[in-house]
DNA sequence: TAGATTGTTAATCGATTAACAATC
DNA sequence: TAGATTGTTAATCGATTAACAATC
């Protein structure tokens, strides 16, 4: 069963939980409409209900959207409804800033492992967790049988570490190493580097 | 004069920008061309030709590209021959790893001031950057004329910091906050939320 | 010359939007 | 009932790709 749902539908989903968490903690209304949500959003109406409509009916005309309703059936499109361990592996100010986030709790994730190279970060803990040994990453993602990957890790280890990962079973890869990682493809990444990211934006600024 | 040029293209050409100086650094060869560039990128040498020709000829047959030429050229179509003073907003262990991060050098970035609202943060040194308080924000944005800012700022913080920065001049902002800003349309955002990021991927595992 | 690879065209493929019947 | 808003259709719009003449 190979996947119907365009990727580009997929990608927006998270963002269309993100705001109706906060509607649903704003707590002044029970339902919102796909207009609403789609001016909050910066996107239209009917790409919001399009997208939905691909996973079923969850709107009632006249009143729209169940914003609690909505929100479970997301995690589960999403597979939310089970809370993923994440293996970080890379403990700089990066890992450190990672590890130390609060924002992964009660949105699916959590840290649980953290590995470094460097003998000075080995033994400290970071956000509660202690930093583990790298030589240690492959047999502990296989026995832990981790899915999901954060690489903070400098360029020249990336493509290394990502082989690591792919060989012991991770499939699901978010990177902040500034560099096209290879993998098979059925192993999902997501890149962040923010000079790529600032270097979109400077192409509309006139110096 | 209105943008011809798809978003979608400028979104591609920083990865492109990023791979030639990774060619270029490894100094294997001097040209390279749109197969292999795709090869390593995962997209098609068609799109990278197409994409190319938006702007000009930089190519020829038979060769390929030069490796260095293309890289002046990609910079300066992406107005990054000059260097971009960044504002970072939110001195927390993220903005800690964002002022000590080596890669915006070169790359077209410097932080050059930091702001936060926190009285035991203001004072200190990050990355070699006295923390200011937040309250000089906005006279200092608009006396430097800072354009480009960084936003790693609690979720409740984010909409507030966002209307000064536009208010004083910035027109590019990259946000770590988990919320969808709302900008006036001559604003440039890009996210980067890990959260969504991960939910992006999990769709795809099977629990 | 033979081989390689560009830039571009036209065809294909895919995503977005406008509009509206259905119905809460 | 009147007003609001969904889910869906068909039309439009935009992006990607295959193919190839041009040419280095």
């Amino acid at each position: 069963m190979a996947n119907d749902i365009p990727d580009i539908v997929i990608g927006r989903l998270p963002v269309y939980l993100r705001a109706l968490r906060r509607l649903a903690q704003d707590g002044e209304k029970a339902t919102t409409s796909s207009q609403e949500l789609g001016e909050r959003l910066g996107i239209s109406s009917a790409q919001i209900r399009k997208d939905l409509s691909h996973f079923g009916e969850f709107g009632k005309q006249g009143t729209g959207y169940h914003i609690d309703y909505l929100i479970e059936q997301l995690r589960h499109i999403l597979h939310l409804d089970v809370e993923w361990p994440v293996v970080l592996v890379g403990a700089g100010f990066l890992g450190h800033a990672l590890a130390s986030y609060g924002g992964f709790h009660r949105r699916g994730f959590r840290i649980v492992w953290i590995f470094d190279n460097d003998p000075e970060k080995i033994g400290v803990k970071m956000g509660g967790i202690l930093v583990q040994p790298v030589e240690e990453l492959e047999d502990t993602v296989r026995a832990e049988k981790a899915r999901v990957a954060i690489l903070a890790v400098p360029a020249s280890a990336a493509q290394e570490i990502t082989d690591i990962l792919v060989e012991a079973g991770v499939q699901s890869i978010l990177t902040y190493a500034p560099i096209s990682l290879v993998v098979p493809e059925n192993v999902q990444v997501q890149y962040s580097d923010p000079v790529v990211q600032l270097q979109r934006m400077t192409y509309y600024l006139h110096p």
